[in-house]
Order: C-alpha cells, then structure tokens, then sequence
DNA sequence: GTACCGCTGTACACATTGTCCACCTTTTCA
DNA sequence: TGAAAAGGTGGACAATGTGTACAGCGGTAC
C-alpha cells in the first residue's frame, strides 16, 4: 500500500504551494511538523517524490512545437545504442521503446515547424534508425498532470 | 532572447540539487544572493520555470504501466468537449489534439496490463471516442528531460 | 553626458530548518 | 494477555536562510 489520505492531502498541498515549507505545511494540515517532515522523508525514499526540481517550460525557452516521433530501427544492434544516440540531440525531450508497429516512439520539441525538420533529419540520421514518422501536437488539452492519480492511489487503499 | 548562460547554470543547479536554497546557489555560482534571486523571479514571470512542484512518479504509486493512446473522435462536437470528459479519468495523464491519422493522443497509465484493459475502456466509452489505438510503453529509455535544451538554449543566444 | 539597468556587498529582523527529546496511542506478534 | 515496535505529538535548541532594503558601481542606450 503506496500511500495514505494523509499522504494524498500532503502532495496535492506542496504540488499547489511548494513554496511553503515544512512548518507551513504541517499547520495547514493540522498535524505535528515531526510528521510532515517524516512523511516527505518517507515519500522520498520510496521514489513516490522523485525531487522537487524546477519545472521547465520548453516554449517559454523558444521551443514552441512539441512532436511526437515513432521510430522504425534496423533490427540488428537493438534498442539501446540508438536510445544512446539519440540522447545526444537536447530536442529529444523522452523516449520509450514500444509495441506495435513502431520501435521507439520519441517526444521531440523544436523551435518551430521548420525547425522540427531539422530536428527530425538529425533523428533519422541516427545510426540504427530506419525511418521515422511524425505527429504534431497542435495543443495540449491535458497538460501532464499527476495529482488525480495521487488522489485515486490515496483514496484506493490498496490495488 | 530567453535565457543567458547564467540562468543556464543557475537551472542546471537547482535541478541538480533543488533544496539547496538561494544563498548557497549563489555561493556555488559565485554570484550575489540577490542576483540569484533577481533572476528566479524573472524566469518564473517569463514562465520558463512553472514551478517547484514535488515530480511524482506513476510508477511508485502503483501504475507501473505507461501506454500511449490514439484516438480517432466523431466528427460533431470537435476536441474540447472529448478533452474535457477525458479529464475525469486519472489515468489519462496527458493528453494532445495531433496532425496525422488520429485525432488526439493521449498518455496513459495504469496499475497492470489488466488494468489497462480497464482504462481503456473508460476511455473509448468517452462520449465522441470513435476508436482508439494503444501502444504499450516497454522501457523508458530517455526519461523525461529539459536539461539539455536549457543548455541548448543558454547557448544559443537567440534563434 | 545623463538616465537607466543589472550586479555587488552589506545589513537587519524574522521565520524556518535540522535535530533532539519524552510521552502517548495503536498495531503487531509471541 | 502482555510487551515490543511503529508512528504521531508537542516542545526545545542552535544554526541557518529568507525577505527586504540600501548605496555604490559599471555598462549601454539615447
């Protein structure tokens, strides 16, 4: 069992005001500072918080258009060596191997449409990639977003 | 002009260590305490830094499953409406409105390929959902990042 | 040349942090 | 049934960081 309503009233209140600090905390939550201290320690640990790193924004940094590429690799060497390479254009912004038609499948940012192709030949000229086929995202109608999941696993005792 | 190479360290630093607090920042930087200072509020105004949210991880919650959703929507009624009720699933993590094929594309996740199952479900049930296609994330093999394209952008001095 | 802007270095009062403690309640287990 | 373990409470302390303000200084734009 991952995580209590306790837990789920913790994040949802540092995912909304995570300037406030331990002390702050734990008084809007009614609970001893110990506790919220410990919990955060807790959460930590279990990897539930991975950090609470700046959150950043790749259109305010110029990068305006997200794409979404899946990669068709050449089925000798793997999967691996081409995420490797990959990781070297910085426009890669994740990528995961996956089922279906395709091999990898990449999220990719790039400063504008024109832009993007450039990104895209630096892709498919990776060594090990075959092909590569795009989508653009035209607006995010759900922007990524965890806390419904934090209140479905608080309240959900256990699966 | 977003970014200059100090704001390129400063994210770097915090995002490498983000409890570290303004002072000791600007220790580390070798700058004034009030340079630091000056120059987070100005990247949290511009919006490159949305915030300090605590990242929470799907994954140690449970939802060890990421799969990635294409759906293809009626017609009538056009993205926001289907966005809006796909919003009251937790599972749907994110979702975009995308060139090509599908309609929008939706990521996912979920405590089990069973579970999935279920999500998916959920999801296709969605009023104006005509059909939806599913890939399975396998690995993570580039987790998502934003530091590169700071450097990229510290770099670059403008487009 | 002047005004503006950003950075420096400093100062102060205040709040918060990290860390300990003793005590209590609930759960676990022999 | 009884004892140990785990987790929460409320309090204390020193050390540190924060918010905020100030004067000075060097570039740059006009």
């Amino acid at each position: 069992m991952p995580i209590d309503a306790l837990d789920g009233r913790l994040l949802e209140l540092f995912a909304a005001e995570p300037r406030i600090g331990v002390l702050e905390a734990s008084r809007r939550l009614g609970v001893a500072r110990g506790t919220v201290q410990a919990r955060l320690d807790r959460l930590a640990r279990q990897g539930v918080i991975r950090g609470f790193g700046p959150e950043i924004d790749p259109a305010a940094l110029g990068y305006a258009v997200t794409a979404f590429v899946t990669l068709q690799l050449r089925q000798a060497g793997g999967h691996d060596p081409v995420a490797a390479r990959l990781a070297a254009v910085p426009e890669v912004i994740e990528a995961h191997t996956i089922t279906g038609g395709g091999d990898m499948l990449c999220r990719v940012v790039a400063r504008s449409n024109t832009d993007l192709q450039r990104v895209i030949d630096m892709i498919v000229a990776t060594g090990g990639v075959e092909r590569a086929s795009t989508v653009i995202s035209l607006a995010n109608q759900i922007p990524p977003r965890t806390l419904p999941l934090v209140r479905a696993a608080a309240a959900h005792p256990a699966s």
